[in-house]
DNA sequence: GGTAACATACCAACTGGTTGGTATGTTACT
DNA sequence: AGTAACATACCAACCAGTTGGTATGTTACC
């Protein structure tokens, strides 16, 4: 039967798909090396013999899991409400904003895939790292637009690029998961987005006093 | 014969800290599930036997070599070159200098063997992600004394504090890291830093177009 | 319309090698 | 004689990956 009603809507995906589904948060609350092939069918119901028939190596495994994220996060970002503000330095503040807001529940839930990937494989898995990267500076590049634009209408000089501005928020994003998995608390890595807020009002000659109650999230 | 001349002064060390030594690099570089009790064996040029005699386990190893990179890091930045500024600011952005300009040679040479760590073990290790999480905020804490100083004399006002912006700081310097792993150069991670002193100097309203020639380091 | 050839999506059992850890010495020095 | 600092040999569990198989669906051709 394989097949059994093209599972209506969402169900149950198939095995390769659950198997990615899987590896997201197993790799997360575990990291890579720690994460074995027989854990990975466990979480996701299949068997091994499933796992290499739809993947030909634990790595590439690794390789798809990472696309996969960067697929649905891609999506994910792209449908978010902060992208409706007219003007884009609103949007550029309002991206950090949902970045904070979106930092709920417990560490593996909030913290990012790639970024624990790629510490463990940036040496020694050239294949898994490239993907990482494609994925962290990819993202990058679209916060990149909304930068250039704002530099454009405000007329800002600096030493500084769009594109190098939008790499140091994810800097920071990715240092403020490590912060928090250190702490096991979600609370440094609302502060140091606070501090990226900051930086950026006072680039563009934003009022800093006027911050936004969002701040307060803070507190626990 | 074992111990074959005490190791007169400088020489090789004894069987614990060579492991040590060899565990900070071997884990900066593949990462600690990915590094074997053997593998740090035949690295340190010691046997099995004397790995389980010094430490308990591959993960009281794990707490020893972070504790081991606290003191020699901290020992590291109280003896270098910009604690000797008299204004705390300049401390504070000599700092920044400082951090850029040992980020040099391979990936794993400059990389934080803490960070690496944290990230693998802060949900299934307590007792390492707890020695991880004092070698950052200890340091941060360091930093912090700086910057409370830089805040008082220049009677800064602001929505933050000394202890956060000096994690803050901590956060950009992990992130950088990763963003080096995922590029496998130090560019971004120099560019990072960059706009971490940036920030600093817009908040205490240094004039940012006095950027120092240093910045020019971006250059491979 | 029938059927042979092929493709997809699995599965249970197995393999060779690696893993962290142990058990039992041995050596050198106090 | 006691003890710290090793060394050698070993082990059970686990690891990624392989094997040979089954069930089902698709395509090509007569």
């Amino acid at each position: 039967m394989a097949k059994f009603a093209k599972q209506s809507s969402s169900e149950k995906q198939d095995g390769r798909a659950r198997l990615l589904t899987a590896a997201l948060s197993v790799i997360r609350m575990k990291g890579y090396t720690a994460t074995s092939v027989d854990e990975l069918c466990a979480a996701a119901g299949v068997t091994k013999g499933a796992f290499f028939h739809h993947f030909k190596s634990k790595d590439d495994l690794a390789v798809a899991a990472v696309e996969h994220w960067t697929e649905t996060t891609g999506a994910f970002f792209a449908a978010a409400p902060y992208n409706a503000h007219p003007d884009p330095l609103d949007r550029v503040l309002a991206y950090i904003d949902f970045r904070k807001s979106i930092i709920q529940g417990e560490v593996p839930e909030f913290t990012c895939l790639v970024g624990t990937i790629v510490q463990e494989a940036y040496a020694t898995r050239p294949d898994v790292r490239d993907a990482c990267a494609e994925s962290i500076f990819g993202h990058a590049s679209t916060l990149a637009l909304d930068i250039a634009q704002a530099k454009a209408v405000r007329v800002i000089e600096g030493d500084w690029t769009a594109e190098d501005l939008a790499q140091h928020t994810q800097a920071v994003i990715q240092g403020a998961f490590i912060l928090a998995k250190a702490k096991n608390s979600r609370t440094p890595a609302l502060e140091s987005l606070n501090h990226l807020r900051r930086y950026i009002e006072l680039l563009f000659g934003v009022a800093s006093s006027a911050f936004p109650a969002s701040r307060r999230d803070l507190t626990q």
